[in-house]
DNA sequence: GCCAATATCTCAACATATGAGAAAGCAGAT
DNA sequence: ATCTGCTTTCTCATATGTTGAGATATTGGC
């Protein structure tokens, strides 16, 4: 009764509701008494309800960045399966990235660890969510430097970084050239919440050189799983 | 339990919730499994726990536009009897304004109605919906003219119309001076999400000339009723 | 003041939740 | 390997709550 009633938003009597989905007139009153009591519900005047108190603290209070970190965990196992690779999902704090998931074959050939915090400008993770900042932020991140060269192929310019942050947002992906470590590169694509903004990104990592899949079949698979990641954390 | 767990966001172990919320332990670990097989909680290894899907697909269908609504009639009807005018709530929908509640003394002498759809450009909630609207939008509004003159002292020119739009936005209250009833003014501010998006806007209306509260107090007023109606819809 | 719809009430049959304690599982430390 | 402190699962009799049908009361619209 409590999604019946939520999903109709208010529109409908309890009666009509009851009816709607075959359940006694008289229980899914008594059923809706009980959730408003609760708080679950909320009346809204002749006899419509709305989400109650107690559902919107708990809305409130959803962390949809653990959620991302917990959903995409089972997904992210499947993509490393499926591309051989070492996949990690990031996310963004202080400034700096903070890997969350790491798996996959070779897993231990790479030098990042699980709640390791990294720079984020030399990583594909930290290029998409960089991007993806709300612009004053992004303006203070790249205003805040130095950035430091790790390997021949770093972007150290905050002018060039600028320019690498506004090709990501727009291609929607950021490849890491050997940018923090010279025999790896990778591929990262954001997870979007609903409104735009993105709690966390997911990426795909190869030694460079390797051959393996080709970038394109990679990046494929990386939104494919994203996507699957927002429908499971956000759908509507 | 649910809030419990909620709350915890993921980090403590079912047993240590327990005894910090004087639940028995046996207790504690049925309610959460029943809950998760009921789709309500998801367990992510180590026996942590976040919301579950069901959970999910419920708070992602709380429509707070409604809630607002809901929420917002009665601190309207006090904040009507507390100033002695007109208080309305609009809603931004196909450009048009749409009035969802309308309370106070004399509201019969104005000529708004529940329900009824009315152009942005000349009303307080109007331009607080359009000053907060994501720019694209409100280019797309502005360039959408023509914009009627219904009194003297209607905005008509787009340039104009944007750069009033600006001054709302900056200062974060919108007046009407007579711009759709010479008879008839009012100050509008906005409710905000925490993202900071606006689904709605406040108002109260007086007759042009007549005292009344100052605006500065219908303001603080105004100001007071939506931060009640924010933290009732999207407090933490 | 009427009517149709909606909401409440009452009841015994039924199902489910409760808490204490015992027992099993698990992981890190010695 | 074994100990140790923890979390989790299980068992039980008892208490508590939920169920649906139908009767009754209350609404709101005309």
């Amino acid at each position: 009764m409590l999604e019946a009633v939520i999903e109709d938003g208010g529109a409908s009597s309890v009666s009509a509701l009851a009816r709607k989905h075959d359940v006694p007139v008289a229980t899914a009153h008594r059923q809706v008494a009980t959730l408003v009591s609760e708080g679950f519900l909320a009346p809204t005047g002749g006899g419509r309800h709305i989400a109650g108190p107690r559902l919107r603290a708990i809305l409130a209070r959803v962390d949809d960045k653990q959620l991302v970190t917990n959903v995409a965990a089972p997904l992210l196992h499947r993509l490393a399966a499926r591309t051989g690779a070492v996949v990690q999902l990031g996310t963004f704090e202080n400034d700096m990235v903070t890997y969350r998931i790491k798996t996959g074959e070779g897993a231990n050939s790479l030098f990042t660890k699980v709640d390791m915090q990294l720079e984020a400008y030399c990583s594909g993770i930290g290029k998409v969510l960089l991007a993806h900042l709300p612009q004053a932020q992004r303006d203070a991140y790249l205003a805040g430097g130095p950035f430091v060269a790790l390997t021949e192929t770093t972007i150290t310019d905050p002018a060039d970084l600028a320019h690498e942050l506004e090709q990501v947002a727009k291609a929607g992906y950021a490849e890491d050239r050997g940018e923090i470590d010279p025999a790896i590169s990778c591929v990262a694509v954001p997870i979007r919440r609903p409104d735009g903004s993105v709690p966390a990104a997911i990426s795909v990592s190869r030694l460079r050189g390797k051959g393996g899949m080709k970038t394109d079949a990679v990046l494929a698979a990386l939104h494919t799983t994203a996507a699957e990641i927002e429908k499971s954390c956000f759908s509507s």
